[in-house]
DNA sequence: TTGTACGCGTTATCAT
DNA sequence: ATGATAACGCGTACAA
């Protein structure tokens, strides 16, 4: 015995027009109960006294339907509070609205500015931003293939770098997937990165500007794919001068890629400000937070006299007077479009080659220089 | 004509089992062209020889299901990449794990750290985070009927005022709607505060006893439910020392609820210290900041001699060596925790009156009195 | 223990 | 311009 007959119901097989006709009033005198009766299309056809195709007809735009009907359909849908069902819609178009957004918390100040952006830009697109928090990397993998149980129609990760082995399942589905600021080691993915290489080596020309000899890098422990890069091209260019011993250059490591973490580390290594480094580019602005306020609070250091201070993103921290980072800056908002603009291209079905795009960076002076 | 015959697919009218059974091969063999073909549990069914039924319940922990097909069942899943369709499921059980947050962007600190602990709360609960973005309050209304449109199990409103009419929706939709930090205008929804009385309070005792008689408040033009009620309470809590003359009070309102608000309502009210309020409760913290900036860096002030000033909130950056601001703690992750309770009892179905919380707030002292 | 059949709310297709 | 019907992928009552 089913259920509930549907047809009968929606009145398909037996119009029975105008038997009941207000529904706001039948609900309304129920209150709290659990009525539970959620308006569906069904609803608004038989109140509106036509089929239900005409209704979804209706509430798409679709041209066909007479301007009559369709007032009227709206009016009848609106009285009735009908709001569609987009998970219903979604399983017969087999097209969903949503975009996951792989994340691991909202502490990097950076990443919070992107992700801002980012929903923003998302929305205006039509879309609807399903956020995932990856707090355990080892779960990386497992909680994107999650994203694919609500029928995701594209993923942007932000954060850690996707097994390989995930890949295959989104290319597989056409699901594209997005990697920003992330290595990009994953099979079928585009990638967008800021220009660490170019960062590099605008931090190393400004610091070799100022005339200081110590030089130091500082990130987190292990390093990130970033962070790296950034280091590697600040040694680079650093290389003549090393090589003829005009400068010094000594890696510093922090535990953890934050305030804290640049915090500690100028505890630890600044210790000495005649033999410690004095012009410090470091991997990300947060870092270089902590750094300047030990150096300064803790160490009685003078900034940018006893030390020259380089920062990496421009976070709206770096900015104030408290602070007055000079940073190599990159732009959250136009991260946030180029990602988008990607995704609406693979979504719409553009069959290109993996995309590798590179965002422009620019050096902010300010007064750690 | 059918587009596809269902039943004969899935083999449930002709079983046809062994027919074809190496779909892996089938779909590796046409690499990237549009195979399409999402791996459903018909597929898995077909595969290990069985009905959907047996995969359905082997996948959600069915018990009356024997050792050996559970574990062939679970294999053959893994073994074809199937991954549960929760849009699907969800039309069937009419139960989604979606949960709607609203918010508008993510510039303001607390309310970041907020969400960051809510998501993690939300998602260790196995539900997921839907983003709403909020930039108009005038779509506010129309932003948060949109969440019914995804079936939503319940709401999270963490910024602006949802317009009243908007409340009937959810109530009769049995979904609940909680309001953090919010006025709490909603007709049947749930709502956390923090203590904002008790923080008023608290303020204006600790300003009290530094011995400086010129007080102010500092707050958003317009004002917001929280702030109105910190200052209305701290201007209480004065009454006395006002009364009789002791003390004096200056409203003082800033253009935006941001660090730039208080920097520049500093620079315009802060001009000369000899009469400017020396004793200043801001709103937040992030607004606290900006006024410290600007005292210091701008108008050459020292903290706390010239000014004492006290937050409120407790953000990260209240605690960064360059500020030290003393201020009023709310603890973001109770709130989360809260705030997930409530939901998850409402979505349980507990029918109890509308709920009004109030989180514990705590003076810290840092260097800013 | 396992299979059959139905319905969730929507859109696409076909028919009128 | 509009209506009837068949899917979409799943869970589950009922049958066996």
């Amino acid at each position: 015995m089913p259920k509930r007959s549907k047809n009968s119901a929606a009145g398909e097989f037996a119009p029975m027009s105008k038997a009941e006709h207000k529904p706001a009033t039948r609900d309304g005198a129920e209150p709290g109960r659990d009525v539970q009766h959620i308006v569906t299309s069904a609803d608004v056809a038989r109140e509106a006294g036509v089929s239900r195709s005409t209704v979804s007809r209706c509430l798409s735009g679709d041209r066909r339907i007479s301007d009559a009907t369709r007032k009227r359909v709206q009016e009848t849908a609106n009285q009735l509070g009908y709001q569609i069902n987009k998970i219903a819609r979604s399983m017969n178009t087999r097209k969903s609205d949503l975009i996951g957004l792989v994340t691991s918390g909202l502490s990097d100040p950076f990443r919070v500015e992107f992700l801002d952006k980012l929903i923003f830009a998302i929305q205006q697109s039509g879309y609807r931003p399903l956020v995932i928090d990856v707090s355990d990397p080892a779960q990386m993998g497992t909680s994107m293939m999650h994203l694919l149980q609500y029928q995701v129609a594209g993923v942007v990760v932000t954060s850690g770098s996707p097994p390989p082995e995930v890949g295959v399942h989104f290319l597989k589905r056409n699901v594209p997937v997005v990697l920003v600021n992330r290595a990009g080691r994953l099979d079928g993915a585009d990638v967008i990165n800021c220009d660490n290489v170019r960062g590099g080596e605008l931090a190393a020309d400004l610091l070799l500007g100022t005339g200081k000899t110590r030089f130091g890098f500082l990130n987190v422990k292990g390093g990130t794919f970033s962070g790296n890069v950034r280091g590697e091209t600040f040694v680079s260019r650093l290389a003549p001068g090393l090589a003829n011993g005009d400068i010094s250059f000594t890696p510093l490591v922090c535990d953890s890629a934050d305030y804290d973490g640049g915090f500690n580390a100028a505890v630890k290594f600044l210790a000495q400000p005649e033999t410690a480094p004095n012009a410090i580019f470091c991997a990300k602005d947060h870092i270089a937070l902590g750094l300047l306020d030990a150096a300064r609070f803790e160490l009685g250091l003078r900034i940018p006299e006893d030390i020259a201070v380089v920062g990496f993103d421009d976070i709206a921290a770096a900015r104030q007077g408290a602070y007055q980072l000079t940073t190599v800056r990159q732009s959250a908002i136009k991260l946030a479009d180029m990602t988008v603009d990607l995704l609406r291209q693979r979504i719409r079905g553009d069959n290109l080659a993996d995309q590798r795009l590179i965002l422009p960076v620019e050096m902010t002076r300010r007064r750690t220089v």
